[in-house]
DNA sequence: TTGACATGTTATCAGTCGATTACTACATTG
DNA sequence: CAATGTAGTAATCGACTGATAACATGTCAA
């Protein structure tokens, strides 16, 4: 592949913009590519061209591929974080009576029993986003890296704090919800939703995982298809 | 990194040997080399420094990394589906009356509840050969590949009927059951058995998800440690 | 206006990697 | 002992990629 074609017309040809600005942009794009491809498979240049400027900005904003796949990481871990804390925040504020209201009372109806429920809602939400659950699943691989591997490590041990300590879930409470989560993480990672019609296995374990949340996932993947 | 220094003691220069057999060691040091670095991250000439042969020669047996690395995921799937089932045969066989007597009763009696708990323990004796199951993980990330992806989502869904069929799991008892084995796989691919010692949450994470089979896993981590 | 800084590009390099080619050495068989 | 096939290596190439250097253009205070 060609790095530099210049395309006539496609956008403006990056039009100047705030760096902090300008790093977000490329953060979200370096999301969708390491998601898509993990560190090792994914080159600054195709960054570079999701985020429409060339390759060397990128390079020159972050410094290294390394540094920009960790500060992905972390935004993504970030928004992770900042979802549930939403929700435990909101549920102890009463201001989720109504969402309450609506959850399986056969679960349970302490606190944590409430909160699992609600923190599940709350990440399969954010498979809409669809780059954030694969760009960790990829930090979660690549534990090998010397930088990346210890990052990735002290998210993973953050987000089980906060499930543990914050929503004051007991700990096979708290393994059975990440359990659930790397579950969807997986079959996002392996674009079951992809062959969702073809595949009567994939329908089964899809719908009994994701259950109200699969149309969500569905039009996500219809959407990303559209576009890639 | 040189590619070629020809150590002068280290083994003797690779002997003759079969070309089925060679395969086979091949595949070995192919799923240690994956497993670790995934499939952009490894390159061919590191499977063939830990198979101790030159790297024009992996590629010849082999044809492509690409196919190289559907070979080493199909062996790894095929260890997992051969160890349920002989789990399944065996207790069917009646030939487990003094493991079924150790399981949990809290967990259920029925055939579905015994299995489930007995094919939870030959997963997590999996762990011992390191390679197989993070070799798998790396598999389920690299859905986007044209080749590997969709048979990465056949050998899972694969696995999942096993689990349904074969040892006759109910949708959320087979669910869950692939949750469990996919936090497993995340923790051992976030190397978290390394931090055990230093990280309380990381202590309190893996006692609660493996159990009994926690000395198992240290120790291979530490065995790993070692060679690496 | 001008200079100083911020935003962004083009050109290019040095290292890496999968793959190919051409070769050597050993074994088996007739 | 040829002859033929099998097991394996050394050398090398072309493509790719992260990073650097040099340059261009826009913005804004004094």
């Amino acid at each position: 592949m060609s790095r530099v074609v210049k395309k006539s017309a496609e956008s403006p040809a990056a039009t100047r913009i705030p760096a902090a600005e300008r790093r977000e942009l490329i953060l979200q794009a370096a999301t969708a590519v390491f998601a898509e491809r993990g560190y090792a498979g994914a080159t600054t240049d195709q960054v570079a061209r999701a985020a429409n400027i060339s390759q060397p900005y990128v390079v020159r904003l972050f410094g290294t591929k390394e540094t920009l796949f960790v500060e992905a990481m972390d935004r993504a871990l970030g928004k992770l974080d900042e979802s549930f804390r939403r929700v435990i925040a909101a549920y102890d504020a009463g201001a989720l009576a109504d969402q309450v209201a609506l959850l399986d009372p056969a679960l349970g109806s302490r606190r944590q029993d409430r909160l699992r429920q609600l923190m599940a809602v709350a990440y399969a939400d954010l498979i809409e986003d669809r780059g954030i659950l694969m760009m960790l699943m990829q930090s979660f691989v690549t534990g090998h890296e010397p930088v990346i591997g210890p990052r990735a490590r002290d998210g993973f041990l953050a987000l089980y704090r906060l499930i543990r300590d914050e929503a004051g879930l007991d700990a096979d409470a708290a393994r059975d919800f990440l359990a659930q989560g790397m579950l969807m993480n997986t079959l996002i990672s392996l674009r079951l939703p992809e062959v969702y019609d073809e595949e009567p296995t994939a329908t089964e374990l899809l719908e009994c995982t994701l259950r109200t949340k699969l149309p969500l996932v569905l039009n996500a993947s219809r959407a990303h298809r559209r576009v890639g």
